[in-house]
DNA sequence: CGGCGCATGTGGTCGGACCACAGAACCGGC
DNA sequence: GCCGGTTCTGTGGTCCGACCACATGCGCCG
């Protein structure tokens, strides 16, 4: 049994367009800030129709690697760009919302990421953005602050921590993570019996895991920011992310 | 300085086809298995073209969550699936190519996601698992071995331990990061002053880990795939271009 | 010399047509 | 009545040609 068989290659036209475009990024032939030739020519060069030719455009615009633009001059057309974020972003969400993956491995991965986040933010982050993540720890201390606001500026914090730390792979990492549950966090702090006090509390852990990076104790900041998330997930429930919709995700899965 | 200002919402037909698919996975009336109408149908319903429609489709295929079969019967149309692992390799690979992640930035995540993979190996990793992984590490083993079948072996192996975690998300993000660096290993190895050497202490290491993993050791098989790692990225050079050679697909079976 | 409008080029969308394929239904022979 | 092959039907895949919206840039006209 040398090597296990591999499903055939399909060749459907815009996966060889694609395939041919990504060949010359590998080649270095396409870098960030190049621009493609226009569609009605890419097209016939490339001997497939236009359409074949745009779905292959439009999968790599949702990798983040292409944006389109209508209109004439410098920044028209079709350029490479490097934009991981959204679209890494889309693809753990809606994953996250089919059942892809539980909350037990979401909450492990939050923990691993985090872990090093902060451990690197604790090494090498600038000042500035310290300061900015005191902003928003200030602006979750807000007296009367909304469950809405206060998740979405406990995002921005461990975002921002996990951008400081100088690492752009496990910050976008950790921002799609953290992104793909932001619906169940939200519907548990809407949950949270004594709000006022889990943003107290929640508010003293953000503080302190500042000062820790600030003064550089990365192991004591990364077990803190465990403590934290485990928390917080341990009030998840696991379900359905949208508002309605009974239990269940528990259908057949892909191999 | 209450919010800052976002992007316009973009009105481009297939974004919004797009959404509405979207808002349907996220409320849970559409789940994996489930069956999309047919193109002819749906596009009308919608009030869009059908390539419109057939844009958006390609973007839920492109994230692993849709699959399309023409012909006729149960199988064919478009299903809801959850194969995330192609849609996440192939982003990261296109944007570590495109130089949106630094190697250091990849060794870092590697380290991280594979002590955490090892670290649930040791503890809940099945039997059939570790024996399939001794048959890897059995066939690096292999006297004369190809660096390329090397690889492919290496890959499978850590991806394997990373499933046997019981993790599927950092399983995934485990095998896409993996691949992402896959030809930069690749050339470090073929560049290996001596090779069977190389190959033979890589092994022993392979062993030891799978040992460590049966015994649950989870710390030390932690501590010693981190080394492990950090030891084979340090050989490798950062390369302006990335996987194949300047042309052609270049099967992986070249001797 | 300056402002305004049209020509141009870009992606975005649309409708229709045809193709290839695979199951389903049909019909014939046995 | 059963089995076989043939035809029908429905699906995605592809292609073509046309038009639209928009932004730029040029040239015309005042």
């Amino acid at each position: 049994m040398p090597v296990e068989w591999q499903p055939v290659q399909q060749s459907r036209t815009h996966e060889l367009v694609l395939r041919s475009i990504e060949e010359r990024v590998f080649a270095g032939e396409l870098r960030a800030g190049d621009r493609l030739p226009p569609e009605r020519e890419l097209a016939p060069v490339l001997g497939v129709s236009r359409s074949a030719l745009r779905e292959a455009l439009r999968v790599l615009e949702t990798i983040g690697v292409l944006v389109a633009q209508p209109g004439r001059g410098p920044d028209a057309g079709a350029r490479i760009v490097r934009n991981p974020d959204d679209a890494l972003g889309r693809l753990l969400r809606l994953h996250f919302a089919l059942g892809s993956y539980s909350l037990h491995d979401v909450l492990e991965a939050r923990v691993v990421l985090e872990r090093s986040s902060f451990e690197g933010a604790a090494c090498h982050a600038p000042d500035e953005d310290l300061d900015e993540a005191e902003e928003l720890v200030a602006g979750m201390a807000e007296p009367g602050i909304g469950v809405s606001a206060f998740n979405d500026l406990d995002t921005r914090f461990h975002v921002l921590i996990a951008r400081s730390s100088g690492n752009a792979l496990t910050s976008t990492l950790t921002s799609a993570v953290r992104e793909s549950v932001r619906p169940l966090i939200l519907r548990a702090l809407e949950a949270a019996e004594d709000w006022p006090a889990t943003a107290r509390a929640l508010n003293a852990e953000h503080r302190t895991l500042l000062t820790l990076v600030r003064e550089g104790s990365g192991p004591e900041a990364a077990d803190l920011v465990e403590w934290h998330i485990r928390g917080l997930h341990g009030t998840l429930v696991e379900g359905p992310t949208g508002p309605t919709g009974p239990t269940g995700p528990t259908g057949p899965t892909a191999p």
